[in-house]
DNA sequence: TGAGATTAAATTGTTGACAATATCTCGTTA
DNA sequence: TAACGAGATATTGTCAACAATTTAATCTCA
């Protein structure tokens, strides 16, 4: 419910863009939630500032799809439907396999190298997981974000780091439920790095469609099951 | 240089969005040059209002990449490169291709009739051409918003319509100086309908990712041939 | 008693002034 | 002469008060 403070941000940053920075983490680490509603005054008071700078933040946000606003009616966290995660994984798919396409030409050796790194901690951290979803969401986001780094191109990287996966934070799937799903996540990150590593394009991108679509399926599943529960 | 009025919008939207839309407007019209600088006292003075809804509309504007502002310096119109251009479409083709596997099994039977009667009168309008290269650039994109509203994902609509088409309709390529391609996307366009029609999203999707590649490659030959001359 | 209209409270939208920062101008110096 | 730096100017960032609109609470009347 109570926000961070400012304190943790530089000054050189514009207040717009600090109180931005920390608005945007305390609704995807929950602290703001979901469906939750924003009022100026009250958010103002607590960050200690004045309702300009916040509104424009709440602007950036609202473009970002974290917040969502009705004029002169006032503005609240999103609500992540299944419906809605459906229609994010999609784009998500289309995103990434473009990226993954692009990745195959123009990745650097020393990225592929650091893809691998990524692969061997991703499977030491399954074998002694036990409760570390976290871990291991954030590890799996980390591998897809090098990825769509890897694409060179400004607006695929811009699109899924800053605004897909912010919402793919926001809805943390104990995923691990099912062990088999991890392992096979991992195993279809390798196929993906291989790929890659190969300069195979058109691989590259079909195995990094299947492997969303994948995920997807599960995470649906999940849902389903919450909804009978 | 210098903008439209904010007359032609009704009241009931805010300062701040009716702004938006004016600037909107005259940044895809060419009003506002690209790279040319915006001052926000003298934009308010012109529309005749403060500097705080204004500041709103530019930070959206932004976030559309239609301006790009640098703290405490200032903001720009975007300036649009060849390089820029490229990223553009490859995202675009990633988006549309998934846009038209979607509308192969979600669109109507009125939506397709609808396609039909663009083809047609997009035909006539070639046979009659001559120097209406702009109506048929605002075909072209009426035929693709078609078929993006018809994927029925609110994401792929709104990345595809408020953010790109904004962008491609920025750069008017007087791309029937070629005669023949005007042609080759009709009859492009004509298979894409034909696979949708049929309820077939694979091929739906290879068309249309062809179908944009293709377009790219002829505006980066016309993009060349204007840098040697 | 409950539906609809009317007023009161809360919240958002807008403004103009003030503060902080960057850019430009011009003089100094090597 | 050209590079550097100090001051002046212009522009952006921030604030607090005011206006407009929506939401709620209350009152009236069938």
């Amino acid at each position: 419910m109570k926000p961070t403070s400012l304190s943790s941000i530089p000054d050189r940053l514009t207040l717009s863009e600090q109180v931005f920075h920390t608005l945007k983490e305390a609704i995807v680490a929950g602290d703001l939630p979901q469906g939750s509603k924003i009022t100026e005054d009250e958010l103002a008071r607590q960050y200690g500032i004045s309702r300009g700078p916040l509104r424009e933040a709440i602007r950036r946000l609202e473009s970002l799809r974290l917040l969502v606003r009705i004029p002169h009616a006032g503005t609240r966290v999103v609500t992540l439907t299944p419906d809605m995660m459906q229609e994010i994984y999609t784009v998500r798919e289309a995103l990434e396999g473009m990226s993954a396409r692009l990745a195959a030409t123009h990745m650097t050796e020393e990225g592929i190298a650091e893809l691998e790194t990524l692969l061997i901690n991703h499977e030491r951290s399954i074998r002694q997981s036990q409760g570390k979803e976290y871990f291991q969401r954030e590890g799996d986001l980390d591998f897809h974000f090098c990825i769509a780094r890897a694409s060179n191109n400004q607006w695929l990287i811009q699109l899924l780091s800053s605004e897909l996966y912010q919402l793919l934070r926001m809805c943390r799937h104990r995923s691990s439920k099912t062990p088999e799903r991890p392992l096979r996540a991992l195993n279809e990150h390798r196929q993906i790095v291989d790929a890659i590593a190969n300069r195979d394009p058109e691989l590259a991108e079909i195995l990094m469609r299947r492997h969303i679509s994948g995920a997807w399926k599960t995470v649906k599943h999940l849902l389903e099951e919450e909804q009978v529960s």
